[in-house]
DNA sequence: TTGAAAGCGTTACCAG
DNA sequence: CTGGTAACGCTTTCAA
C-alpha cells in the first residue's frame, strides 16, 4: 500500500505538500498540484483514515446505540425507520455508522465501553427508553458528545429529539370524538418502555376527552408491547368491555395490524363494523389496502434530525456543542378508509 | 486523557510493560502486574483504540455492504434477519459493525470506496444481488476479506453463503402437490433481483413437477419484488387464471402477507377455500394467528454464519484466508393453517 | 509556495 | 522478566 511518502517521492515534493493537495487546503502551485495528482493516479494512492484519525483525534465514526438487544431493534419496523433517517443524513456525510447493538439488553453498558472507552466513535446517537438515564449521564459526564432520541431523563434540555406522544394522542382522540365515537378502547404503551414521568399517548387523549367535556373511560385501556401479537391478542378483551366499543386507537401501528387481523376473523369490517387508529402510519401501512388511518410519528424524520444535530455538534467547538436544545417533533392525523365514524344502526 | 506513559509513570514501569499488561500476553511478575493494573484504575485509563489500529494495520471495524438503497433495506424484514444474524455474532466479537448503506442504489459505490480505500475495515460482509459483480471482482483484485450473503457471480466457488432457492421451491411444491393440488399459482421473483444466471426458486418448483410426472404451468408464474403491495394486487391476476388456483405458492413472506390480505377482502378464507404458502418464514409470519405455512429460509443464519465465516477468515494467515470454499443453507418446510389441501366440494 | 521534523498513542524488535 | 526505541501514516508548527 502506497502511503503518502511514497507519493511525496515519485511527485519530486515533500509529504506535507502532497497533505495539502489531498485537503484542497491551502494554495498549492497548479503544476506542482497536478504533479502530486498524478503520482497519486499512479500509485493508486489512498490516505489511511486510520492515521489520520490518530493525528486529528477524530475517527469519523458514529455510533448509533441501542441498548435493547437485537431482537427488540432489528424487529421492530419502527426503531428501523428511525435507524434509515440516521443512516440517510450519515451517507451523505464524511461519517461511517457504526451500530451498537447487544445481542441481548443485559450486555449494553458493556457494547457501549466498547465503542466510548476506546474512543473510537466521535459522537453517539442514543435510543432512549426506561432505563437508558445513566448512559446518558456518563457520555455528560465524560463529555462525549451525544444526541438522544427520546429523552434520557425527565429534566433533560439538551441534545434529544422527541416525538411528542401526548399531542399524537390528543389528535387521534379528537379526531375519534368528533365522528361521534363515545366508546373508545385504547391500546397504549407498556409502563415498562416508557421512561419514568414520561408523558404518554394515553394522556393526550384524556386532554381530548376533557376539552370535548366527557369523561375519560380509563377501563378502557389496555397496555401493549407495540407488538403485532400484542394487537391480534388484545382483541378479545377490548371486545368485551361493556359497553362494546366503537373504535380502537392503538398507540402503535404494529398492534393495529394485529388488531385488524384479529377483526377480521371475526367478520369484522374495520371501518364499517368498528373503526380502527394506528399510532405510527409506517411504510407498511401506507402501502396497505384498504388504508389504516393512524397519527404519523415522524419517526424517519426522528432518526435523521438526531443525526443532522449530532453532526452540527461534531463541527462547533466543545464547550457550547453540549447545550443544543432539545427538539419536539409533532404528529399528524392520516385519515384512511378504517375511521368514518360509529354505526348508527348497530348501537 | 490518560495515555499508556502515564500509566506506565505511575507504575513506575516502561510503557510497554504496561502494553503486556493490558493484552494479558506475556509473563508479567503478578507484583508488577498489581501494580499496573491498579495506576490504570487510578487514572481510568483506556488503550486508544486508533492508535493500536495504525500500529497492528487493523480497525476492528467489519463493514456490512448493501448496495442497494436504504428504501430496500430497512423496510425489508427478510434484509433485518441477516442483518440481526451478523450484528449478534459480531457483538459478541471484539469487532464493531460498520453498516454501509448508500441512501440511494446508485450511491453504491462511492459508499464502498469511501471504506475500502480508507482501509477502515478490515473485513466486508457484502450482500449480493444483481449488478454486484463488480464490486466483488475489486475486493478480489484488491485483495480485501470478505465474505458474500448470496453468490456474487455464477461461477464463484469461494466466501459465500447462499439459500439455496431452488431447493425451497422444490420443497413447498412437492409438499402442495402431495396435498393434491393441480392448479398452483406462483408469485416469484422479479429477474432484476437476480443475479444472472441464479437459479431461482421456479426452477425447484419446475423440478418437483417434472417428478411428480406432470407439467409444470408456466403461465401461473407472476414475477414480485418481494414486497406486500405486490402480492397484495396480484391477487387479482392470480384469481384470473384458468383454472382457478387452488394454492398461491409466494417467494417472499410480505408477498403472501399481501396475498392473504387481499384474499380476506374477497371474503376467501386461506386453508380453507385456497391455500397459500410462504417463502420465508420470518419472525412476524411465526406470530400470527392463524398461522400461515411457510419454506423457512434460514436468513438469521445466512448473516450469522457469513460473519462467522468472514472473522474465521480474519484469524487466519493472508493468503489461505481467501478461500473458504462456498456454503449452502437449506430450507425447511414449516406446516401451519394456511395449507390443507383443494377443496374437493369447491372444484 | 514549500519542507524538515515533531508528535498522535500504540506495539514490538532487540537488548539487558 | 523488563526497558529503550523505532516504527505505523498522517498532520502541522515553524522556518526558509
Amino acid at each position: 500500500m502506497a502511503t503518502i511518502y511514497d507519493v511525496a517521492a515519485r511527485a519530486g515534493v515533500s509529504p506535507k505538500t502532497v497533505s495539502r493537495v489531498i485537503n484542497h487546503c491551502a494554495t498549492v502551485k497548479e503544476e506542482t498540484r497536478q504533479r502530486v495528482l498524478d503520482a497519486i493516479r499512479a500509485l493508486d494512492y489512498h490516505p489511511n483514515a486510520v492515521a489520520k484519525s490518530l493525528k486529528q483525534q477524530k475517527t469519523f465514526n458514529i455510533g448509533y446505540v441501542i441498548p435493547y438487544g437485537s431482537d427488540f431493534v432489528f424487529r421492530d419496523p419502527a426503531q428501523l425507520e428511525q435507524i434509515k433517517g440516521a443512516n440517510d443524513v450519515l451517507a451523505a456525510s464524511d461519517y461511517n455508522l457504526i451500530l451498537s447493538v447487544p445481542k441481548s439488553g443485559r450486555d449494553a453498558l458493556r457494547e457501549v465501553d466498547s465503542l466510548l472507552k476506546h474512543k473510537n466513535v466521535d459522537g453517539l446517537i442514543l435510543y432512549a427508553m426506561a432505563g437508558v438515564e445513566p448512559l446518558a449521564r456518563e457520555f455528560e459526564a465524560k463529555g462525549l458528545k451525544y444526541v438522544s432520541l427520546g429523552k434520557c431523563y425527565p429534566e433533560q434540555k439538551y441534545n434529544f429529539v422527541e416525538v411528542e406522544a401526548p399531542s399524537g394522542g390528543y389528535l387521534g382522540t379528537r379526531f375519534l370524538l368528533n365522528l361521534g365515537h363515545r366508546e373508545i378502547a385504547f391500546l397504549g404503551e407498556a409502563p415498562q418502555f416508557l421512561e419514568p414521568d414520561k408523558e404518554s399517548m394515553i394522556s393526550g387523549c384524556i386532554r381530548a376527552y376533557q376539552e370535548a367535556g366527557l369523561e375519560f373511560p380509563a377501563q378502557g385501556v389496555l397496555p401493549g408491547d407495540y407488538s403485532v401479537e400484542c394487537g391480534y391478542y388484545a382483541v378479545e378483551r377490548l371486545l368485551a368491555k361493556q359497553p362494546a366499543p366503537t373504535a380502537i386507537f392503538c398507540a402503535s401501528d404494529p398492534m393495529a395490524w394485529g388488531v385488524l387481523r384479529a377483526l377480521r376473523e371475526r367478520g369484522l369490517v374495520p371501518g364499517k363494523d368498528i373503526d380502527v387508529l394506528g399510532g405510527d402510519d409506517l411504510p407498511l401501512t401506507q402501502s396497505l389496502e384498504p388504508g389504516l388511518s393512524a397519527i404519523h410519528s415522524k419517526l424517519y424524520e426522528l432518526g435523521s434530525l438526531g443525526a443532522g444535530i449530532l453532526l452540527e455538534c461534531l463541527r462547533m467547538e466543545d464547550e457550547a456543542a453540549r447545550e443544543i436544545p432539545g427538539r419536539y417533533l409533532q404528529s399528524e392525523l392520516v385519515v384512511r378508509q378504517s375511521t368514518n365514524g360509529p354505526t348508527r344502526d348497530r348501537a
